[in-house]
DNA sequence: TAGTGGTCTAGACCACGGT
DNA sequence: CCGTGGTCTAGACCACTAG
């Protein structure tokens, strides 16, 4: 439900819950949204605000208008695979298809002159009984921000999301450099590649809500992986 | 003045005539435009139609709103979108060179069952009287979108800023996919690349600011090209 | 304090699509 | 015909900026 006090509009508000429906599949590819009145009786607002917050999906591409007909869902698979880049694990959850991580490394290290816990992760998706493995994540996170993370086990929980629930930070931006590399051999057999081929990593920084500079980042992408970008030339 | 019985919609037309006088100059880069209140005394409108022309005007990216100040124009010329998330406009910016385009290819091709031009440009900057090539990147555009496109010389002149200008078409979102591969001899002779190295290319399609597919693109980029993102976990 | 844009209410009439 | 989205009116209160 709506908060009508709340400190965001009610409007972001909407948007939000909406998103959220589309982005989790309650609201499937090619699904119908609620139309504008059933939206305006169950949550009590004009059509004004429901068309504003459907105004904002429409521009994100997660539905379209067909007039006489609906509002329809128009998610795309991949495209907000990275530029969601909130933590794969919170993807596939959402997502409802099972992920498995493996770590690969985990140790204490100096870095920038701090304790810090390095963290190597093949990360895929459980498919027949069987895991393929996708994405090799690095995090580095201070001890300091994280006092006792090294005690978490990331092949079980996400990370993002114990950052939240046990630390109370909220990762909320990154900023990325693409490179684009060639694979080594220890690539190609975690990510069962069977020859040297181009590959794509992400690398730079994860901010939080306060803008403090939170993990220092490294993604290689295997070559299933459709990194989409969506973005706004204004 | 508007025509309140024309088959267009009212903002439509309020909006088609702030936007001339933006483009023709009445209203310059920094101006501000007249406020929601005197808009709406001049054309006997609400504020709703009001908003809803200068919101589109927002999406065109010819004007921004500040809170309590009132509208600007900001009619850029604007550089080359992938520019716009990729971290070269600082590249320029910084070095203060001279941009530089070389048209490669030029044809007419059918593509999707129809006429379209195809343009392909190298794209550089000018450095003690020698190019550097960074980028190249294709376009493909229909010629029933954009009739006698074929006809400017885009080695002096913006595609967009055409595009925008001459046909009133403006590119307002791109969808991309991330695609790291192997640099090819043609493409090493173009950016003065010795070896064969990994490279990363974007490649998707532009849109308008009525979500009409406008144009297909595709950019590779140069080793030298830091292709950065920014991306808001929200 | 006056003027600006930001959000929202409570209606209205219309055009389109399918039954 | 009814339900959908598209446009528009006539207000209201709020938050921000500047003199």
């Amino acid at each position: 439900m709506l908060n009508k006090n709340g400190s965001k509009p009610l409007y972001i508000q909407l948007k939000n819950i909406l998103r959220e429906k589309i982005i989790n599949g309650y609201y499937k590819e090619g699904d119908l949204i609620p139309s504008e009145t059933k939206l305006l009786n169950k949550y009590n607002i004009t059509r004004f605000t429901i068309r504003k917050a459907i105004d904002q999906l429409v521009n994100e591409g997660l539905v379209y208008r067909v007039h006489g007909k609906g509002t329809y869902v128009c998610f795309k698979e991949a495209k907000y695979f990275l530029w969601n880049f909130g933590g794969i694990t919170d993807y596939f959850r959402k997502r409802k298809e099972k992920e498995h991580s493996k770590v690969l490394e985990k140790e204490i290290i100096t870095f920038e002159g701090e304790k810090c816990l390095k963290l190597t992760r093949a990360r895929g998706v459980e498919k027949e009984g069987k895991v393929n493995y996708i994405t090799i994540d690095k995090s580095i996170l201070s001890l300091k921000t994280f006092p006792e993370i090294d005690k978490y086990d990331f092949s079980e929980e996400s990370l993002y999301n114990t950052m939240r629930k046990k630390y109370g930070i909220y990762p909320t931006r990154a900023e990325l450099g693409m490179v684009p590399f060639l694979s080594t051999e220890k690539i190609e057999n975690i990510l069962s590649l069977e020859n040297k081929i181009p590959l794509l990593k992400a690398v730079g920084k994860v901010f939080s809500q306060t803008g403090q500079a939170i993990e220092d980042v490294e993604v290689i992408y295997g070559p299933k992986v459709i990194c989409k970008l969506v973005s706004n030339m204004r």
